[in-house]
DNA sequence: TTTATTTACGAAACCGGTTTCGTGATTAGA
DNA sequence: TCTAATCACGAAACCGGTTTCGTAAATAAA
């Protein structure tokens, strides 16, 4: 077994180069006491030896670690698929590196990511919640300890911060206008969480639509999805056996379009002319499902870098507040052969 | 703004307690040189006052960081976005933090993260190597100061360490049988690289397959893509408005596959009919696609699990040495309409 | 030419833990 | 009863950088 070297340090290097590591330290931060000469022959060696200094060391003394938090319910989605791309590319060329946390939809899993973060191991943190999630003071306990924090698509409105967010009310609520003018007179509204604040929006923007167009609201339109997915999807069965035409469906989330098509095959029932759905989804394989699917396509990338710059950007200057502020950015309905052309 | 609170010390802790800074180090770690009683006095305040001690102090000391690096080239993508559920699953258990670093199929941007490990900001590295990556020499670096690494899908074979990969030859040669079983006198192979470890295994697989049932192989039958996409598109529709009946293709990455229904679509050539297709995918809308696309499902949450655990034990175990093996999750061929049933 | 700055660097404190080693008090052994 | 071992804890070094502050030499200002 290969030896644990003892590490290239910074004070082999003064040694060798008859400095102080005081000087090392200054010369490789390029600063303005030490002589252009100093600077030649310490990145020399530098290179030459292949240093790389010890960044905890660095955090320890500078108490910042160039480190984000990235705390999220999944990855198998496309929409975090991409706003970790988003996150990922800010950060990589801010020099910051990302720390992912799962939290599986599960709020003491959550708490316990948060917690730790007041350890002062990340500099800021972007979080989307978890589904569980009905309380903020684990949030709150770490802005006390003065860590920036961004939301981004999962937020809670009650927490003073920055929230990069889709408009989540107005594109359910064209959505659902939609299926209306293709001639549903019946939506239904696939929901996994009654507090989470996309759903509460998106199904407000149902509302909406239903209220603008004089149909009526009803709860037993509204399908809560548990996590059981054998149990959701008898529920669904059930639901859209004794659906007659003039259907439509909402999925509020990417996961749930798959379910339906499942059902709609299972029970012999035709999409659109049976049934019309829409989805918020980020799949690209969604225009070649079969019938392919119409989408309220989020701009997760976007999202992603957007709440990962203006974080990066509170964590530069101190003195910047991240402010309570929503910033928006627009998804995109993509008519496909799912509802009426 | 909230000012950074001068944050909760092991020193303070002590002068609360009237004890010095070295015994609730200990009292905290449960080392036996500490008497119940005191241990449950330093465990109280502990709770009482939300004390989470400096990660990096710690890491610093002890040369540990807790911290895995994970390197793939995306994130959007169903096989790498599983695979880091299975290393967040692991990690999680186990108090290790997930470092995630995407190289974005760059070689110059692999290498830079690789250096940057030299420095022991990760206790080990899970990687799959970018689509450029042919030189090992910044594996090795990393390698020569005593960092596990372990090999997850891309993996390279002159490396010396462990590989966790799917069966790629024998998937490969089992699929292109399939094609030919079904039908198939000509088989188009798509690849986007012809380096790539996986690649290489996979053509290997497919070539045995025409071996073995007397078809001729054909160099331009492969199709390599690049990353232009639109390129890739013209010169994927050019071979299919070629193609008659009895051509299959095995796209041997998922991102392959949609570009195939796409160009189907524009030539109105019929899968199966006119073109069978299968691709190694882990898409769960494979089954949902038009028609359903008949996959290589490989085990991709079971390959991280694997990889995180091994690294995790090499980490663990100073003395265990991470062994020059492939260990092989098997892949499984799931039949769906884009080839005849 | 004398004094005031500036330049270029070093010594040492510091960040916040962990670990080694030493020691007085207590307990066990002879 | 006297010595040896054990217990429970503290002082201080240590990890590897960064930063403050002090200073000799060089340069500029008077």
């Amino acid at each position: 077994m290969k030896e644990k070297i003892n590490n290239l340090t910074i004070k082999m290097l003064a040694r060798q180069l008859g400095l102080s590591v005081s000087t090392i330290s200054k010369a490789m931060s390029d600063s303005h006491e030490i002589s252009a000469s100093t600077k030649q022959r310490v990145n020399e060696l530098v290179q030459k030896l292949n240093y790389v200094p010890n960044p905890y060391a660095s955090s320890l003394r500078t108490r910042s670690s160039k480190t984000i938090g990235v705390v999220i319910p999944e990855v198998a989605d496309s929409f975090f698929a991409q706003a970790i791309n988003g996150i990922e590319s800010v950060a990589q060329e801010n020099g910051y590196h990302v720390l992912i946390y799962l939290s599986h939809e599960n709020f003491e899993k959550e708490k316990k990511i948060l917690k730790d973060f007041e350890s002062g191991r990340v500099d800021g943190v972007l979080i989307s919640v978890a589904k569980e999630t009905i309380q903020h003071c684990h949030i709150d306990a770490l802005m006390d300890k003065a860590v920036p924090i961004v939301f981004f698509d999962r937020v809670m409105d009650e927490v003073t911060t920055a929230k990069i967010i889709t408009n989540d009310y107005e594109s359910a609520r064209l959505a659902t206008e939609h299926l209306i003018k293709k001639g549903c007179t019946k939506i239904l509204f696939l929901s996994f969480s009654h507090t989470l604040s996309i759903t509460c929006k998106r199904l407000a923007g149902y509302k909406k639509a239903l209220l603008d167009n004089h149909l009526k609201y009803a709860d037993n339109n509204i399908l809560t999805f548990s996590n059981d997915a054998k149990k959701d999807y008898l529920l669904l069965l059930k639901k859209l056996k004794s659906a007659n035409k003039g259907v439509g469906i909402l999925a509020s989330v990417e996961k749930l379009a798959l379910p339906i098509y499942q059902a709609c095959e299972d029970l012999q029932l035709s999409i659109p002319q049976d049934i019309q759905v829409i989805s918020f989804s980020n799949s690209d394989s969604a225009a070649f499902l079969h019938p392919p699917l119409t989408t309220i396509t989020q701009p997760a990338f976007e999202i992603g870098k957007t709440a990962a710059s203006l974080l990066v950007k509170a964590i530069r200057r101190r003195n910047f507040e991240l402010r309570n502020e929503e910033i928006i950015v627009p998804s995109t309905l993509v008519v496909r052969k799912s509802t009426i052309g």
